[in-house]
DNA sequence: CCAGACGTTGTT
DNA sequence: GTCTGG
DNA sequence: CCAGACGTTGTT
DNA sequence: GTCTGG
């Protein structure tokens, strides 16, 4: 699944990467993103005079819009593809409001037969290119007042190879079908749900990094570098 | 009809 | 907002 | 996802 | 054991 993942690019590096015009006051890198972090997304808005891509800032834990709580957010940072076209909390979303969701990898614990924690691993591209996660976002209005932006990132079958350390993956769409994925004029369920499958065999390389990437309050790029265990 | 939920993952 | 359960 | 809290009363 | 916060 994905519970955590890391998004080692500057703004200037994710417009670059992502063909998208920066909105978000300038993001800065997040090697330990965890649930209710801010962190950036790429969108096309389906409305407003500019075309093009956009980078902009989300919650991560997606809200539907009516929503009485924040927190409702806190469980829903993963998106089923193979449920997502109908669920109530996200299937608007999914026609409407695609993003991506920019990373450098993915972190997995993987917990052996009886172990009291798991080793942690960072999952990213085997060609060091950043991924694009396929998320969906949604806009809330908060009964205090105010608009908030919060994403979820969608999951399929294990990516290949990866199965020894999880039964499921989130999507990484492929660079060319990003504009496709984005595209607000695509509303098809089905046009958009046959781009989530899961990544091919060696797409991918998954290796352990340091036990302290559990604790949310540690953010350095080390938490990248493989460790023997 | 109204009231209340609306989700994912993993573990047992 | 929309569906499910009662 | 993991880490850390998880309660009440009364007093300041 | 289970929930909340990050």
């Amino acid at each position: 699944m994905c519970g955590r993942y890391a998004n080692a690019l500057s703004a200037r590096q994710l417009t670059e990467s992502f063909a998208a015009r920066d909105e978000t006051d300038g993001v800065q890198p997040n090697f330990n993103v965890s649930p209710t972090n801010i962190a950036p997304v790429v969108v096309i808005p389906s409305e407003g005079p500019l075309a093009g891509a956009r980078l902009r800032t989300a919650r991560w834990g997606l809200v539907p819009s009516w929503a009485r709580d924040v927190a409702i957010g806190n469980r829903l940072i993963n998106a089923r593809a193979e449920t997502v076209a109908t669920k109530p909390a996200f299937r608007a979303a999914l026609r409407a409001r695609r993003c991506l969701v920019p990373a450098t990898g993915y972190y997995e614990w993987h917990r052996a037969d009886g172990a009291r924690r798991g080793q942690p691993y960072l999952v990213r591209p085997a060609d060091d290119t950043p991924a694009g996660l396929a998320g969906l976002y949604e806009v809330w209005h908060p009964p205090s007042g105010g608009v908030l932006a919060t994403f979820t990132v969608i999951t399929t079958t294990a990516a290949g190879g990866l199965e020894f350390l999880h039964p499921r993956s989130p999507v990484l769409l492929p660079q060319a079908s990003w504009s496709r994925w984005l595209d607000p004029c695509v509303n098809d369920p089905e046009a958009v749900t046959g781009m989530l499958g899961p990544a091919p065999a060696g797409m991918l390389r998954a290796y352990p990094v340091s036990s302290r990437v559990g604790n949310v309050r540690n953010n350095d790029p080390h938490l990248l570098d493989p460790v023997v265990v």
